[in-house]
DNA sequence: TTGTACGCGTTATCAT
DNA sequence: ATGATAACGCGTACAA
């Protein structure tokens, strides 16, 4: 900035003015600073701006395997919801078994970004995000955190699960299988509770052997599906409710490998709506995780945060998205 | 660190000093600030240290459309090999159409990120490039720009779309349709000329009918699909290339609608072999794009970049997948 | 309307 | 080994 002042004749300080579109400023110097500023290439330096205002206009993402297509979805509802405005995100990578997490944020927060949107794995305490609620703007994703639940994106795991179950039953299946996801993982737990009780109140019989533990990798998915197969003849069930898409995704396959066509013999529910649900031979019928949708919602909230308005965070639509992977029995 | 000086009594010089585990420091005091540290929940400012030394120790990445399972997965290569290094990555979302990725690419240069990893648009110039190239480090993906040319990490999409045309011609296939991307896409041309190369390369006639040109989307690949599929009395063909695999996806379904069988009747080769593409129904032969290898390679290069290492990139393998969806009519 | 001087949080260069 | 002090690039209160 010294050099433009020198070079279009005018203090540091006018140029700043420029910079920042005060009124206060003699358009003729005006335009000299701004060709100046053009020549050079002249752009300002955010760190130092940062400095001495105390804000960085950036916004701190914490997020997991970007493997994950929900997540990749989440990522792109917050970054177009943010590209134009004054703040820019900075990600940080978190993983789901150590504590990773923690670093991540750490790091964001030595970066001294303005707020967090934080997508946080099974490693991150509730305590330790209320604590750190006090501290700095934030938004939670994908977990109800009990004290700051307002600030809190998610949806109702468990009685999506729970309608999903129930679709399958109004459709006649009896004996119905279902594949988890790593249990250790709370959006398991609620997914597997919401198909325990569907079934409970409708006066079917669980059967814990029904249950195969995946960890909502394909892979996962495929060897579960075996597990279950291996059943069949004493459980001859109908319909397998899938706890994602991904794992749906490999049950189907190996369903075909198996021979056994879907939904005729085999109907298949998944969890998500991804992308490729639709694609899928046949369509999937699946639960739509509204993950775009609450990116954009966690971005705007966090927006609100910033700028001390009042926030407000609806419920989201949950929605069954019926398609061709279950047989109606009835 | 003033109010950690204060309370540990020792100077601010001091404190950062142990923040930087320099040498020379009583080890009792260094006890004293560590504790202070601890209780204040003190974290340095990145930023006032990139003002004094010039670095922020950012990766600027611009990324375009997180919606394709391709990029998020560079994306993910990229994130994984910068994890727990000393740089962290920061990401602008660019755009196809307009001069979006100009304006990400500012943001970052204006938040002084030391180096960029691109993946620039059709709207980026290559001139724009060598030009940036002298200002400041960085790794273009999925372009070739001569000038900077040991700066790219890229794959020969030609080379592999004549590759799989021509595997498809081995199996016994003579006519061949082909679903392209958006032809204004450096990309799509490419796979599109391997395509015509293999054709004419092997006695069998160019027909320009038999190209329907989609625009990489799951939407466009319907739509080609149904346009090839009006054409197959005129030009019985008995596969498509296609140019990436959601296309692919789309293009199965809709020959699932019309009851056409694959690959009995119809073959299917893909191109990318993004994760889905594996459990299609049938599997999809594809041609395998290192996605997440380009992205930790750039990730690997910038860095040395940045240590003014040599770099050297290798070529990235293109791989043909075999799978389940081309019929050997030999 | 414009310029001077200070401060933001940190590192580095000096003395001490 | 340690403490002043300057400097990094910018915004701004204050004085002119």
């Amino acid at each position: 900035m010294h050099e433009i002042a020198r070079l279009a004749g005018v203090s540091q300080s006018t140029v700043s003015r420029v910079l920042n579109g005060k009124p206060t400023v003699d358009p003729e110097k005006q335009a000299a600073v701004m060709k100046v500023i053009e020549e050079l290439k002249f752009r300002p330096n955010v760190a130092a701006r940062g400095l001495v205002g105390g804000k960085t206009m950036t916004i701190g993402v914490l997020t997991r395997s970007l493997g994950s297509p929900f997540f990749a979805q989440v990522l792109r509802g917050v970054g177009t919801a943010l590209t134009g405005g004054d703040y820019s995100p900075i990600m940080a990578l978190g993983a789901d078994d150590d504590d990773a997490d923690i670093d991540a944020i750490n790091l964001l927060i030595e970066r001294r970004v303005d707020a967090l949107i934080l997508q946080p794995g099974p490693a991150v305490q509730n305590d330790y995000l209320i604590d750190l609620a006090t501290e700095i703007p934030l938004i939670v994703i994908g977990r109800c955190v009990t004290g700051i639940e307002k600030q809190c994106v998610y949806v109702r795991d468990a009685a999506a699960a729970y309608r999903a179950t129930t679709y399958l039953i109004e459709k006649g299946h009896r004996i119905i299988a279902h594949i988890s996801g790593m249990l250790s993982h709370p959006d398991a737990v609620e997914r597997q509770e919401g198909y325990f009780r569907a079934l409970r109140d409708h006066g079917l019989s669980i059967v814990p052997e029904l249950v195969a533990e995946g960890d909502f990798t394909e892979h996962s998915g495929f060897l579960a599906t075996e597990t279950l197969l291996a059943l069949r003849a004493r459980y001859p069930f109908t319909a397998i409710f899938v706890a994602n898409d991904q794992m749906a995704a490999s049950a189907r396959l190996t369903l075909y490998r198996h021979g056994i066509s879907v939904p005729e013999t085999i109907s298949l529910f998944g969890f998500d709506d991804q992308t490729n649900a639709q694609f899928m031979i046949p369509p999937l019928s699946t639960i739509r995780q509204p993950a775009y949708e609450m990116g954009v919602l966690a971005a705007q909230t966090v927006l609100r945060l910033l700028a001390r308005k009042p926030i407000q965070i609806p419920d989201l639509e949950l929605e069954l998205v019926e398609r061709e992977s279950v047989a109606d029995l009835r």
